[in-house]
DNA sequence: GCGCGCGTTCGAATAGCGGGAACAAACCTT
DNA sequence: AAGGTTTGTTCCCGCTATTCGAACGCGCGC
């Protein structure tokens, strides 16, 4: 079966959708910029630009359009009304304040990892990551963490989809590899990134179950290399990691 | 001159968004159920959401559909792209960490006010208000104290389109209390809020200004009513605030 | 002051959207 | 256990709404 049915899409809906990823790539565009890059006559993209902007979904600046701030609404909603949320973040605010380095809480969406809420330690490490950013499950400590629990088919189309694409030299790209460090994750339960993702940056992760076992998302607290390595990555930091994400499982239960 | 022309927008894309407004606001639905709510053909809500699934923007899940975390890439980059979230997120910190109260950055876009960051406050009250939320502008301090130093036409528009709707009991209605209200804002340089958007809840709220002396957003710290009042509403915090507002603008003229 | 490039308008042709009916499967109810 | 109800899904046809290209008007810069 395949991913996706090979149904007709709806195109009308998918220039749509086009012209707003133009927008989002370049900032801000004007008509003919929008419809040179697509291919599409100047009128369509007036039109559907116009219909956006009636919408209140783009904005129009003198003569160029961006995306609305409609998005930050629909998307601050999805964030919260995922049931993740609002039991993760209290426990992601202590974790930061306690080990003083950045935690991140990850959801699993079609197969990618989701960065949904993070929280500053005093002496955070400063990467790209934000709010919204989407990676690639094996390419960072929480990805590997919820992918080592998900069902053994799942795992499977998420490797194939992905192909295990490189972000740093330390990247596993490796397909035995990457299953035998999956085996590993869920016997002693967390994940070890040691600059997958990130040059010089270390990460612990562990998943976040609900009651059938699978993983919907999970807790992650990176640092500097030189200051997460030792025992502290390989045994302090993970326990206390374990005890937050076993709370967060358990109040996940009854909520 | 019609605030929106009056072209035929694209009505594909119209029910394409008319859908994701009922996934955002039912949390979670079928394709039946919406079909009925949109009063369209099953077979055309179908068509519609398999086109949005295969673009990730919605996900499904058993037999129902919601809005992917999609809309919260497209939410943050819009946010962070705006010219005064870079400039204006370390000061709000400041101030939140000073007064301990709730604080605010909002921004204007299309008429309506928009919260696009806030910082904690030991002591915050906890309010509605969100990342994201879309508020009238005559209905809270920031609101006004952008309102007020807007051009006088567009001020008139804003009035008539959104016929200054009660929030709560407090909320000015009338429009010339509003009027002068506002002559009083730009006169002193910021403005007060006493329970107008919710009630138990006082705020100060001062503009951020562009170049051009047009408001552009606003910052404002809000509390409850029996803390925020007397000189401290009326002398102390609107100095603080006015200090953080002048060295946004300053920040914000050489970015 | 001329022309290039932009947003905007218009009309026409056809492709693609919307609808309804029919199918399959899952779920309750009895 | 069986039938009825409701759901997602598929198909095809007719018509409308989308698309395109050409033409217009405008402003900016050469």
């Amino acid at each position: 079966m395949a991913r996706h049915s090979d149904h007709r899409p709806v195109e009308t809906v998918e220039t749509a959708f086009d012209i707003l990823d133009v927008l989002r790539h370049t900032t801000s565009a004007g008509i003919t910029e929008i419809a040179d890059e697509l291919d599409l006559a100047k009128s369509t993209v007036y039109r559907h630009t116009k219909t956006l902007e009636s919408r209140g979904l783009v904005v129009r600046s003198g003569d160029t359009y961006r995306i609305s701030t409609w998005f930050l609404d629909y998307g601050i909603h999805v964030r919260n009304q995922h049931p993740l949320f609002d039991v993760a973040t209290p426990k992601v605010d202590e974790l930061a304040a306690e080990t003083d380095e950045k935690v991140w809480c990850v959801i699993e969406e079609d197969g990618v990892g989701v960065h949904i809420y993070g929280a500053e330690g005093r002496h955070s490490v400063r990467t790209h990551a934000r709010i919204g950013k989407r990676t690639a499950l094996h390419q960072f400590a929480a990805g590997k963490a919820i992918l080592a629990h998900l069902p053994a088919d799942r795992i499977e189309r998420i490797l194939d989809e992905y192909d295990l694409a490189a972000q740093t030299a330390q990247t596993i790209t490796d397909r035995d590899e990457l299953r035998s460090q999956l085996e590993t994750i869920r016997e002693r339960g967390y994940a070890l990134n040691y600059e997958e993702s990130v040059t010089g940056v270390h990460a612990v992760g562990a998943p976040v179950k609900d009651e059938s076992g699978d993983a919907i998302g999970a807790i992650s607290i990176a640092g500097p290399a030189n200051r997460l390595r030792g025992e502290l990555l390989t045994d302090d930091l993970p326990t206390l990691l374990l005890g937050a994400t076993n709370e967060i499982e358990i109040n996940l239960a009854h909520s």
